[in-house]
DNA sequence: CGTGTAAGGAATTCTGACACG
DNA sequence: CGTGTAAGGAATTCTGACACG
């Protein structure tokens, strides 16, 4: 992967409409998670959020995490911990990632 | 470089607004080029106009092009011999495969 | 040829708030 | 807590056209 191809993953500018469809989440809801410190877009010059591809993946994690009922305070402790999934999941064995991560979130429910 | 990286660079997921300022292009420019069949975005269900970095790319090389005087009707004349310079280097690399069974289209959608 | 602009409409985005719970 | 919605304003995008040349 070069460098102009690791910064598209990077670079804010997608739109909130675009996100809603990439991710199919209301735009409500990506406000809402915005607010809630779980993501941070960019604003244009005019005031309008800009997301990049690694913020709708985010977004889409996100969203699961939602649906198996974790908190938005939960998500973002979570995030503190892993603050680069893509490199994680690289750099360790999925094994490994579970046996230290994996297992709280089981034990919630 | 995994498949969902390589798919960020021709996901079309840019309005028009973001691209020019990207490009630096007016947004009457990047319209024109368009006519003249040098781009291809896509179009949300509302009709605008989405486009991929790799477009972005090819707008700048357009730039560039216009700059030296060259007419649109003779880029597009070149692109033909060069479709995708992304490609080629790509393609190089797999050598053989490629020129066997042809270059894969990105998954998109 | 390539690009600026005014024109009018339709769709987008933003914020703060009320609602439910 | 998380999300829907109505509200009003501001900015965006679209098309077809006139202009210059």
């Amino acid at each position: 992967m070069t460098e102009e191809e690791k910064s598209y993953k990077a670079k804010k500018v997608i739109t909130i409409g675009v996100v809603s469809e990439l991710t199919g989440l209301s735009e409500r809801q990506i406000r809402y998670y915005e607010e809630r410190q779980l993501i941070f877009p960019d604003r244009s010059q005019r005031g309008t959020r800009k997301y990049s591809f690694g913020d709708v993946e985010t977004l889409m994690d996100i969203a699961n995490q939602m649906e198996d009922g974790v908190r938005t305070f939960e998500i973002r402790q979570e995030m503190k911990k892993k603050p680069d999934q893509e490199k994680l999941k690289r750099s360790m064995i999925k094994g490994q990632l579970n046996a230290r991560f994996g297992i709280q979130n089981n034990m919630r429910k």
